[in-house]
RNA sequence: GCUCAAGUGGCGGAAUUGGUAGACGCGCUGGAUUCAAAAUCCAGUUCUUUCGAGAGUGUGGGUUCGAUUCCCACCUUGAGUACCA
């Protein structure tokens, strides 16, 4: 009997999929073990063999594990919602529903054919609203959600709201936007609820607010930082600009001490978990707050505390003097608008009690600025009446009724034109700056501001204003793609004003510079030239001062970076330190001052998470009075609602705004018209969607228990299946998915959802597969230029008889030889008279050909060539051939349709069979690397499997014999076991294919036909080639798939030799082997091969210095 | 620039703890079979060679009896990231 791919396949997965084989049960007395891959994007151009990589190494890692007695999990689904289906919606008008489930089903059929042993009754679909419901749901639980850095992790935000009612918010140490105002518990009750859910929304893990978005106008959409790729779209390579605009976004920055931590407890390639820590990129060191000496400074802004400050208050509020309670216990108790707030900010001064709706300022007098204090506040149309202490303390009724007069009869102060006030020195300003070498802080000798920095139009003075203003407008015309293509000019203005150097005193120059990047960190530097290249480069360029605070370091070029064994000199308190003694005395001595304090930074940014699409998720979201309400989790999901275009509106809005029913009926709880709208309890809905990575964040879960109607998955199935044991994909994830994913999941811990904080234990990245393009060489004639010639029309028609033709690759090593064999070919043919000759150039194009049309030796199918449907246009072009063939060149690149190299799994499984394909992948090379797809290679797994075949048949009967096997027999049985078993371990597939060649050559060449050699070979090659395993496994007698079978037991008993061909080395060259027992002592060893004749021809009459013996292994004979 | 990974025949790659470099497969060469081809089978295939042997894992050095493997410097390629203070 033949081997027939194409009927055992089809027969074996038939009944795979009639069984339900690989279904999967929630509780089994076998451990679990959960093997997951990446699902896929179904895109409308299907699979090519690059595809399969990983699902091919994750079903042969599953299938082995149920040889192994585990209850393995490992479904499949689709992430459906994304971009491709969009754009095609909107050229076609098709719905992105349709098409996507057209290219499911394509995916489907194309999976199906490689045999893999999915549980496909656990499929999920991103797109389908019984999935997506909990998407929402997951997203209406962060939004309830805030982060307490005391616990470390996320509660409900109701515990927020009883603190806030307890104590306001000064003592909550919790992960909030950066402006938040501090407010008493009193403040809070006071509150209105739209200002509490303003307040609210500051801590809530995914909240709403304007931030600089990447806005890519192409698309129409905004991108994430990891959908941006050198400055454009990772789609399509569009443009992107900066944009402020209204956003849902994600508190990651909450998780990233734990994002960073995490890594340590799971075993992930190394490079993904670099590329990680970059992207986290924290940095350890210090907040500095440098104070701005300038001789006018204009004040036309509120100014903010600095979070130092801030910090301070939060003691003040609760430390307060007996005066100050007294008079607070006498205006506490005002409500509506003539209510008090205490110890309450304006600009950087803290004023004791105000009353904003009637702008009056109540303060105890004696206070040093009070004269600034004054003037400033009345230039924000504020009244203010001082009292002391005394006149509290002795009679606050009557200080109380002044307060109540001064309410009902403002003095009339006239709000200041903000342009005009000119407020003196009063040392307001103050420059944040963060760095990681405080221990440098003596050299620092200037200050840079990023050109957007908020402080610069206040700071600058009036000589350099119109400098500073050019190169801000210089630097604002410069798109984000030339400003990083250009990093080596020095650019930059000096604002006029100066700091003062906390430590030293002195007066240092501010300047603005682009190389100072405003949304990373503070948007400012301490710049230290000696000891950073970019300020040294900058002061070098404008002539700033370069002082050298590094013992014997030579700064006279360049600046001096290193860290280790660097001592500090010249700095004060620091001098004769080393780097690491001197930055934590350095910001010991801050942190006392009051200056400074330590701190860690990170590059993380907040992730945004509203997308101008229709082809994703609604949010469950809409909005009364402008502020965000949740739909209640009952009644998920909000479905996708149907659009006429799936375009932009015309007024900017986002597809959801073409929808005409999308507004939320409050009283019947449900999805109504947008007519209904004019009713008081009808909303409108959020017309943003979620982004692609909302629903691959948690999928995994789901698989645990994809069809809950209850809950996201049960607590019993999250906690039997737990988390993923083996994760494969590829790296191109690692700082989108892969990240947030472990943040939803970290989330999801918290809440006590899950019950793990790290959702895959061991993640692997397949390699990519590339694709091996074949190019022919077409030559172009055409005629010189300035030939002189009389007759243009006369060498038209002699261009005119001259053929396209194509030079097979070797027959030319150079352009000029291209030329040379081109036109002796047409001179030959009479296609080009000798005459002309000369007047003729040929030039050489490489085009891209079919790798259909090429085979195993690199030769073209030359009629297939002319005939296919792509080249129309070389039906009569002429082959200049090689030994009779056309011998193409051939280039290693990306698998791509327009390079005609792609390579369709479904021709592979129709020629050779899934089994041969599956082989194959595996056999190319190790699973993480790069490497290349030649089909021609594949006839080697082919052969294989037909010689593996005819080892359970005498010619065409099937035929096993029941004797006792072998010694030999043995031997290759149980060295493949061991070293299949370990190869599949250690992932490493593709040694183990060629382990699987070995002992079918082998067995043979010893004429094996012995069923107790034949039947545990068919369970090892079973997850490699499963369709030929479960044919033979059934000729051999069995009912039951072969995936039930127990993989067989190595036994080392039958490995065991009793002598060694030993390999004879002259220093450390081996010469000869020489075949001794192995029970013999080194003693003996040494003298045998000692008196053998190659060693004494070796060694030339000479005496060796040394004869190394190790039993077992070498002998080394050193002359 | 920085971080990481990798450099082995004509090609994909193997050598898992330092111990016979090039397993296995493709391709190539020769042979058998065939009217012929495909398929199949057999033999050979790192380079040099005076046929004795010698050299050889990107380059140069080091450790070692012995290095593809460990250490140092450099070169090349690929990936990620980019004025990150």
């Amino acid at each position: 009997m033949q081997y027939n791919h194409l009927d055992i396949e089809k027969k074996w997965q038939k009944f795979w999929a009639e069984n339900q084989t690989f279904k999967a049960s929630n509780q089994s007395d076998k451990p679990k073990y959960y093997v997951l891959d990446m699902f896929p994007y179904p895109s409308g151009a299907g699979l090519h063999v690059g595809h399969p990589l990983g699902y091919i190494a994750s079903d042969i890692y599953a299938r082995y594990k149920r040889h192994k007695g585990f209850n393995v999990l490992h479904p499949q689904g689709y992430d459906s919602f994304g971009l491709p289906a969009e754009q095609y919606a909107i050229q076609t008008g098709q719905h992105p529903a349709k098409t996507t489930e057209e290219n499911v089903a394509t995916y489907r059929k194309q999976l199906d054919n490689i045999g893999f042993s999915f549980d496909w009754s656990r499929e999920v679909r991103t797109s389908d609203p019984e999935y997506y419901k909990w998407t929402q749901w997951i997203f209406i639980q962060l939004f309830n959600s805030w982060y307490n850095k005391e616990s470390d992790k996320a509660e409900d935000i109701s515990s927020l709201e009883k603190i806030f009612k307890k104590d306001g918010n000064a003592t909550v140490n919790a992960v909030c936007d950066e402006e938040t105002q501090y407010f008493s518990a009193d403040d809070w009750k006071a509150f209105s609820s739209t200002e509490k859910e303003e307040i609210l929304l500051q801590y809530r893990l995914t909240f709403l607010s304007d931030t600089e978005v990447n806005w890519c106008p192409a698309l129409g959409t905004v991108l994430a930082n990891d959908e941006i790729v050198n400055g454009v779209s990772e789609r399509g390579s569009h443009p992107v600009i900066r944009k402020k605009m209204t956003q849902w976004s994600m508190r990651i920055s909450a998780y990233a001490q734990r994002l960073l931590d995490g890594l340590e407890t799971i075993d992930w390639p190394q490079p993904l978990k670099d590329s990680q820590t970059n992207w986290i990129g924290r940095s350890q060191g210090a907040m500095v707050t440098f104070k701005v000496d300038s001789g006018a400074i204009k004040s036309n802004s509120e100014i903010k505390l600095s979070y130092k400050e801030l910090e301070a208050l939060k003691e003040l509020r609760q430390n307060l003097s007996k005066a100050e309670i007294t008079l607070w216990d006498e205006l506490k108790n005002k409500k509506g608008a003539t209510k008090f707030r205490k110890k309450y900010t304006i600009g950087t001064f803290l004023v004791d009690y105000v009353c904003v709706s009637k702008n009056l300022i109540v303060e105890f007098s004696g206070k040093e600025d009070e004269a600034a204090r004054t003037e400033f506040f009345e230039s924000k149309g504020f009244n203010i009446i001082r009292f002391t202490n005394e006149e509290v303390l002795q009679n606050v009724v009557k200080v109380v009724s002044e307060i109540n007069f001064a309410i009902q009869f403002p003095k009339v102060t006239e709000k200041k034109s903000e342009e005009k006030v000119v407020v003196k020195d009063y040392n307001q300003y103050k420059i944040d700056v963060f760095t990681t070498r405080p221990d440098t802080i003596y050299g620092v000798s200037f200050m840079t501001l990023a050109p957007e920095h908020e402080l610069v139009a206040k700071i600058t003075t009036d000589a350099q204003k119109a400098e500073v203003e050019a190169y801000i407008t210089a630097t604002s015309k410069r798109s984000e793609r030339d400003r990083m293509a250009d990093v080596k000019t020095i650019s930059g203005a000096f604002t006029g004003a100066f700091a003062i150097h906390p430590f030293s005193g002195e007066k240092i120059q501010i300047w603005i510079g682009d190389y100072v990047l405003a949304n990373y960190g503070t948007g400012a530097v301490m710049a230290v030239p000696c000891g950073d290249q970019r300020d040294y480069d900058f002061a070098k360029h404008f002539n700033i001062p370069i002082p050298n605070i590094f013992e014997g370091v030579d700064i006279s070029e360049e600046a001096h970076t290193g860290k280790e064994g660097t001592i500090i000199a010249n700095s004060d308190f620091l001098s004769g330190l080393k780097y690491k003694k001197a930055l934590k005395l350095a910001i010991f001595e801050m942190e006392k001052r009051g200056f400074g304090y330590g701190k860690i930074n990170y590059r993380l940014r907040d992730a945004v998470f509203s997308r101008q699409r229709y082809w994703g998720e609604p949010f469950p979201v809409y909005y009364k009075d402008g502020m965000p309400q949740m739909i209640d989790a009952e009644h998920l999901p909000i479905v996708l609602p149907e659009v006429e275009k799936y375009l932009p509106t015309e007024d900017g809005k986002p597809p959801l705004g073409n929808a005409t029913e999308w507004a939320w009926d409050t009283r019947n709880k449900k999805v109504v018209s947008n007519d209904k709208l004019k009713n008081k309890t009808v909303y409108p809905l959020e017309l943003n969607t979620m982004p692609g990575w909302a629903g691959s964040s948690w999928y995994f879960n789901r698989y645990m228990d994809p069809t809950n109607s209850e809950a996201f998955a049960s607590k019993e199935n999250l906690e039997y299946w737990r988390e993923v044991d083996l994760y494969i994909g590829g790296s191109e994830h690692a700082t989108g998915h892969l990240l947030y994913a472990r943040f939803w999941q970290k989330f999801l811990f918290d809440k006590g959802i899950v019950p793990v904080d790290e959702f895959a234990k061991k993640l692997i990245n397949q390699g990519m597969i590339l694709g091996t393009s074949a190019f022919v060489y077409k030559a172009t004639a055409f005629v010189k230029n300035g030939c002189g010639c009389s007759d243009e029309k006369s060498m038209d028609d002699v261009l005119e008889k001259i053929p396209t033709v194509f030079v097979s690759k070797n027959l030319f090593s150079s352009d000029d030889e291209f030329e040379t064999v081109v036109k002796n070919y047409l001179l030959d043919n009479k296609f080009l008279d000798p005459n002309f000759a000369d007047l003729v150039m040929i030039t050489k194009t490489a085009i891209h050909a079919d790798v259909a049309l090429v085979n195993a030796s690199d030769e073209l199918d030359v009629d297939g060539f002319k005939n296919h449907p792509l080249n129309g246009d070389y039906k009569n072009a002429e082959f200049i051939l090689e030994e009779k063939a056309y011998k193409v060149g051939r280039e290693v690149e990306k698998m791509s349709k327009s390079k005609y190299n792609v390579v369709n799994p479904d021709d592979i499984v129709e020629n050779y069979g899934a089994d041969s394909l599956r082989l194959f992948e595996m056999f190319l090379g190790p699973l993480e690397q790069a490497k290349p797809w030649k089909t021609s290679g594949i006839s080697g797994v082919s052969s294989f499997l037909k010689k593996l075949w005819k080892l359970y048949f005498n010619d065409d009967n099937f035929e096993v014999s029941d004797a006792e096997p072998t010694k030999d027999e043995l031997k290759t049985l149980h060295k493949t076991i061991k070293k299949v078993e370990d190869d599949i371990e250690n992932f490493s597939f593709n040694t183990s294919v060629s382990t699987f060649m070995i002992a079918v050559n082998e067995l043979t060449a010893l004429k094996c036909n012995k069923r107790a050699i034949l039947e545990p070979l068919a369970i090892l090659v079973s997850p490699y080639a499963p369709h030929i395993a479960e044919e033979l496994w059934s000729l051999l007698g069995h009912k039951e798939s072969i995936s039930t079978a127990n993989f067989p037991v190595f036994e080392a008993s039958h490995l065991v030799e009793s002598a060694k061909n030993y390999p004879i080395s002259f220093n450390g060259k081996m010469r000869f082997t020489l075949e001794l027992p192995l029970d013999l002592s080194k003693e003996e060893i040494e003298k045998i091969v000692m008196e053998n004749e190659k060693t004494i021809a070796q060694l030339e009459g000479k005496t060796p210095k040394k004869v190394i013996v190790v039993p077992g292994k070498i002998i080394n004979i050193v002359g």
